[in-house]
DNA sequence: TTGTATGCGTTATCAT
DNA sequence: ATGATAACGCATACAA
């Protein structure tokens, strides 16, 4: 490959300067005289000079780039994150690099990369972060800053919904509205936030004589629609899911729509978790636990401004964010189905 | 900021060896003893060393990083794409790196990093990308490549749907199925994609002697939901629409929910266009045109090879890939209302 | 096989 | 105000 930019020592050469004047010119607030400034940038100009960041991060050990490392974006919650991440640290003047983690295998791949980068701090949006993949992203030394996935271990920052408030509230507001035989579909049954929206839930409704069905799969639409055919299947079908994501729920309804297996929709209550932007469109108009996206955002941004300026405390550990019901008609008049089958 | 890694000269201090040899260990192909280099992988391990790959791409001017310029990633199209080129360009032992462009202005921020960090390569995955934008990017110097804007520049790589085409096959479409009042409902009147689909639509249909209601607003659902209120305010509403993205069907679709405007919902047929996920989803059972997003990202992919391999041939400047019609039963029997308001 | 020396493009320190 | 020099961490050509 070619030489592709001209160097500040090209442009100096050009100019008739020596390097570090062309070096002054760019970096901002030392003294150049106007004319020699002048021309310098008139040779910069005719060299397409383009600073280079890299040896600035060798010399101050800063990169200005935060790896965000992430399980799927088809998830309509990870990728509003991801974006508002890029927004928020782009204003900071830093980068987002992304990484697409699915088995711890492909960790190996990812793990020599995020250091050999030099990223000042990880963020891991993966829905399942696995002790393998924890232990090899804490041996590189990096900060970490998982979000969803709680955490203890120290130098490790964690942010997550009160994922046991979240299915207790759901376990409540489904029993005031009626319901009597609850069940809960979720995620996969090693992700932390799945463990406790599943306790929560089912804690709640024990303390009211009820035992849910419990049912796991993927956070995923089709996992909805797969576990919902299961359940409408039974003889005795439940009257009130709590659905551990959105997208789940959404698959429940749409299996609902699809099959017509229940009867009398407006018996069943459907609650999701989540809130993303589809859960109110008006065909699923989703009763559904909020996250507090934004507080969760904030709170990592905020992290990660520490980061850079230096004053990280112990108790910046661990961050537990509030959730809150969004009661909607799926869970208060029921599914709707269509005035006629497709 | 405090010293955070070891370095290869540490390593070599360590096990009594030059850093060339430390070098070479990590390198990969080089001869070094077995003795030696247990005895370097030893001290390696213990000081934590992990290889900078800085000094490297200022050596080799190669960083292996690809920027991914986008506008939003609340569409699902693009970030299904950015996930997929994720997963590609991982496997090709490259990272992706990031950027939020939401008007010219934060362009200026934007620009400087692209080349101060060395990107091998520029995808403009913007929906709109403006002249000033396209030059500010061409005079980095270094490739870019198009996802969805048609360009003739050479030196410019672009890909995208046939758009012209997208439009005609929806008007057709419409037409066959009963259509006699058309109407378009658009993105922002600027961008490329939606000129075309606008154009290819009209055309199509004044061939059959009917002149569509052309509205323009955003891509997005809020967009179409506006825009819906506006045509169903109409005295004669259409009966046939063709979306230029299937967020807007979607917004047009639930604001038909919401107000029940429509009496008759048969009469009413609803087309979109890229064919996301949610576009399948029961409530809206959505006819679109689907875009080959695969053809699309294996071009791009495609190109990115070839300029690790530097074997791009002038041909390889503009691509164009077929789309084609998934119909669904928003066309057909119209779009359903439910069985009773909410 | 291993060590020495040089260079990549910056910034910072020191001298002029 | 400007120039010379060292340093960041690695890879490579050359010497031993």
């Amino acid at each position: 490959m070619t030489k592709r930019y001209a160097s500040s020592t090209d442009v100096a050469n050009l100019a008739g300067v020596s390097q570090s004047t062309v070096s002054r010119c760019f970096g901002g607030d030392t003294k150049v005289s106007p004319e020699v400034k002048a021309r310098v940038l008139a040779a910069a100009e005719k060299l397409a000079y383009r600073p280079n960041l890299l040896p600035r991060i060798m010399l101050t050990d800063q990169s200005k780039i935060v790896a965000f490392v992430t399980g799927g974006l088809h998830n309509p919650f990870y990728s509003r994150v991801l974006e508002e991440f890029i927004k928020r640290l782009q204003d900071m003047g830093c980068q987002v690099m992304v990484f697409h983690v699915e088995s711890d295998d492909s960790l190996d791949a990812v793990a020599p990369r995020l250091s050999g980068y030099r990223v000042d701090a990880i963020v891991s949006a993966l829905s399942v972060l696995t002790d393998t993949a924890l232990e090899q992203f804490t041996k590189l030394g990096i900060p970490l800053i998982s979000f969803n996935t709680r955490l203890q271990k120290k130098g490790l920052y964690s942010i997550s919904s009160d994922n046991m408030l979240a299915g207790q509230l759901a376990a409540r507001h489904l029993i005031e509205e009626g319901g009597q035989r609850l069940a809960f579909i979720g995620g996969p049954d090693n992700n932390p936030a799945n463990i406790d929206r599943c306790h929560g839930f089912t804690k709640e409704a024990q303390k009211h004589g009820i035992t849910p069905v419990i049912l796991n799969d993927e956070f995923t639409f089709a996992g909805g629609a797969r576990q919902a055919a299961k359940l409408f299947a039974m003889s005795q079908q439940p009257d009130a899911i709590f659905c551990a994501d959105d997208l789940i729920a959404m698959g429940v309804i749409d299996t609902l729509w699809r099959t017509s297996g229940i009867k009398h929709p407006d018996t069943l209550r459907v609650v999701g978790c989540d809130d993303i932007p589809q859960a109110s469109w008006a065909p699923y108009d989703l009763s559904t636990i909020q996250q507090d996206e934004n507080a969760m955002i904030n709170r990592a941004i905020s992290i990660l401004e520490k980061i850079y300026a230096d004053t990280l405390e112990e108790e910046d550990g661990q961050y537990m964010v509030e959730c809150h019901m969004v009661v909607r008609s799926s869970s208060k008049t029921g599914v709707l189905l269509p005035a006629r089958t497709i």
